[in-house]
DNA sequence: GCTTGACCCTACAGTTACTGTAGAGGTTAT
DNA sequence: ATAACCTCTACAGTAACTGTAGGGTCAAGC
């Protein structure tokens, strides 16, 4: 099938497809006009990218992870292993994201927010490490 | 004083420093050799950029928290405004992150982990639903 | 058989926020 | 003077696309 139908059945733009093509993850057949050829197990493959991608894996590791789950003979182990990896990540991150919306939320409930120049969430970022609620004339 | 002592104090990479003046953040004054020279109030501003960058502010909105830390008659408003949207964006991320665990430990959590081929994981990201929980992204 | 409009192609440039490196030149200490 | 270290510029590369220009192809209608 052309790109077009290929997209919609992936969920995934054209231009994104053709960048995987680009980089050697999916290739789809060309005909003699040189349109791109989509076969079903291309778009599959498109779909598990566009899951994968969107789960937060690294092109690369979605790059092995099609490579193993196009291996009959892998063992689950190795997946496993890509995945946890990538789980601790996310955790590292998430903790990582919460730490700053406390920082960030604190200076902002300090701030009046209104007309006047005083701002604590500026003097946050100056590093004059005065955030406490009480000093704002 | 050089690059070098400056990225010292101000807790950022020579390159990054650089790249900063490349986009007209903090240009530093030059002396007969060629050498950047930056002055005390460069370094704060750099300090600044570090810490807003630290908590995700993107290079442009640090480009206009730092016009408005300058501007002695801005409203802490304008300030309070942006940092609000962007402790929305964090927990819009916060959220995202959070389900994208649940989805990728559950899948890791019903995977054996062991040396057959069958795995969960794969399974979930091909698509075919044979990991019966809740949703996949 | 010709036009219209939807679709497709390639190639190049741009995005964000840096980071790496080469090759040259300046500075400091011995 | 020489070594060790600092600094300079310019170019290229990173991730993962996205946008755009300037074409070619195809099916339908008149």
């Amino acid at each position: 099938m052309n790109v077009g139908k290929a997209s919609e059945r992936a969920g995934l733009p054209v231009r994104t497809m053709h960048y995987y093509e680009d980089i050697g993850l999916v290739v789809p057949a060309r005909r003699e006009n040189g349109y791109r050829d989509y076969s079903d197990a291309d778009v599959h493959k498109l779909g598990f990218l566009q899951r994968a991608r969107g789960l937060g894996f690294s092109v690369e590791e979605c790059r092995t992870l099609l490579a193993l789950y196009d291996d009959r003979n892998r063992a689950s182990a190795d997946v496993k292993r890509i995945a946890t990896k990538h789980l601790e990540r996310i955790e590292a991150k998430l903790e990582e994201l919460a730490s700053l919306r406390n920082v960030l939320s604190h200076l902002i409930s300090c701030c009046d927010g209104d007309d006047r120049p005083d701002c604590p969430i500026l003097e946050g970022l100056a590093g004059t490490t005065h955030t406490n609620s009480e000093n704002h004339a």
